[in-house]
This record gives structure tokens, C-alpha cells and sequence, in this order.
DNA sequence: CGCTCGATATTCT
DNA sequence: GAATATCGAGCGA
């Protein structure tokens, strides 16, 4: 599969893209281009990747959601405007990154980011995350390939001039559906996106093998 | 390849 | 105290 370098940078996808369900954003953002600029010594690098996996948590509705419990001062993002990073720090070593969305009627939302196929910059991932494999599948993956940590909550990614934004990309409509991952409660919910058409690049890590529990 | 297990800090009960 | 939206090393096949 030949993946075309990233030479210029499409438009920010606006806040209106992400007043909608969280299950639709989370879908609909698949093979959107995620873009970190990043200052490294004295320039500004892009790394860039096509979202191609997601999973949404909502909020009263969800027990595996970290607004299930209402607001705290993690989840406050949450429960805030949409468009904006949601960053966690997990398991005492790990950041998750997500992006608030949900309808106007619906309190809290947020899509995680688990994976993301490189574009450019490939070579300082591999840097960041001190491996040649698995650079950005998971989501402590792209967060450490990003160099994304708490200082980023709060971000809005609807602006270009943000160090961490959201772009048009590819419309994506072979998706492949399944029950989320790492969670013990809301098994049920089918609520994990894949881009079917870039499975292949998730079926190197061990972890993804529960793709096909529910589906296929 | 697939499975098990430890790391390690914040949040929840 | 227990659980956690994870990762990678180590092991056996």
C-alpha cells in the first residue's frame, strides 16, 4: 500500500465537525490527518498521521467513560466546548490523547485517538519512541510518537496555529466496528472504529488481534 | 506467533 | 486498598 507524503497541509476541520455524536465524529474521523508541530532544535518539525483507529466514550450512558461519575478535575475537558485535546496520564507511565465531542444535548464526549498511520516525520517518532516498530498503534503509541503529554490538555484542535491540530484528509467509509479496548466495563458497546482499509497495518500489534471478536 | 506478567501514579471505593 | 481507555519484556511453541 503506497501512502503519499504529506507536501502541503489541507484545512482544519471546524468545531461544527465536532458538534455531532460521538460515535459519528469518532467514525468520521478516521483518515483524518492528525498534525503535531513540534520545536526541535531551533526549527519547527511537522509530524502528521491519517487517524485510522478511534473510540468514542460518552458520559451518563457509559460506565467506561471517565465522565460516567460526572466532573472531576481529570475530566473536566470532557464536559467542555468541542474540538478540544482531552490529555490522561495512565497506568503511572502512559498519556492517552483525546478529542471532546458530543451533541449540543449531550453533556460529555471524547473520541481517543488510538492509532495513527505516520505521514511525515516518521523518522522522529522513531526517535521519540526509541523503537523501529509499533511507532503509533495504540494509544500510548501516539502520544509518546507525538511527544504529546499533559501540557497539552486543554488544546483546541480546530486551530492551524495550535501545536496539535486536526485536518481534512481522507473520507472513509470501509469501517470496521468493534468492542473497545482495555476496559472491563460496557463490553457491549461496538463503540471501537477501524479503517478497514489500513487493517493491515493493525494486525502487527498483538494487542489488535481482539479485532475481529466482534466483527469478521 | 500468542500468552502472561510487572511497572508505576492517579483516581475511585 | 483496588482498579486502571497501556506497553513491552520474557517465555513457550
Amino acid at each position: 500500500m503506497a501512502i503519499e507524503p504529506l507536501n502541503y497541509l489541507t484545512p482544519c476541520l471546524g468545531r461544527t465537525f465536532y458538534k455531532r455524536d460521538t460515535n459519528e465524529v469518532a467514525k468520521s474521523l478516521l483518515g483524518k490527518i492528525f498534525v503535531r508541530k513540534l520545536a526541535l532544535n531551533g526549527r519547527i518539525i511537522r509530524l502528521a498521521g491519517y487517524i485510522i483507529e478511534t473510540e468514542a466514550y460518552g458520559y451518563r450512558d457509559d460506565p467506561a467513560s471517565h465522565a460516567f461519575n460526572g466532573p472531576r478535575q481529570r475530566n473536566s475537558m470532557m464536559f467542555g466546548e468541542v474540538g478540544f485535546l482531552y490529555v490522561y496520564f495512565l497506568y503511572g507511565k502512559h498519556f492517552c490523547a483525546n478529542v471532546t465531542a458530543r451533541k449540543n444535548d449531550a453533556r460529555a464526549g471524547a473520541v481517543l485517538i488510538r492509532s495513527i498511520l505516520p505521514l511525515t516525520g516518521q523518522d522522529i517518532m522513531s526517535k521519540m519512541r526509541n523503537h523501529s516498530s509499533n511507532l503509533t498503534i495504540g494509544p500510548g503509541r501516539v502520544t509518546e510518537a507525538m511527544s504529546i503529554s499533559m501540557a497539552h490538555n486543554g488544546l483546541d484542535v480546530t486551530q492551524e496555529t495550535s501545536c496539535i491540530s486536526i485536518h481534512q484528509g481522507l473520507d472513509i467509509d470501509d469501517i470496521i466496528t468493534s468492542a473497545r479496548i482495555g476496559i472491563s466495563k460496557a463490553n457491549d458497546r461496538p463503540w471501537r472504529y477501524i479503517a478497514a482499509r489500513f487493517v493491515s497495518c493493525l494486525k502487527l500489534q498483538n494487542s489488535v488481534n481482539n479485532l475481529f471478536k466482534l466483527h469478521c
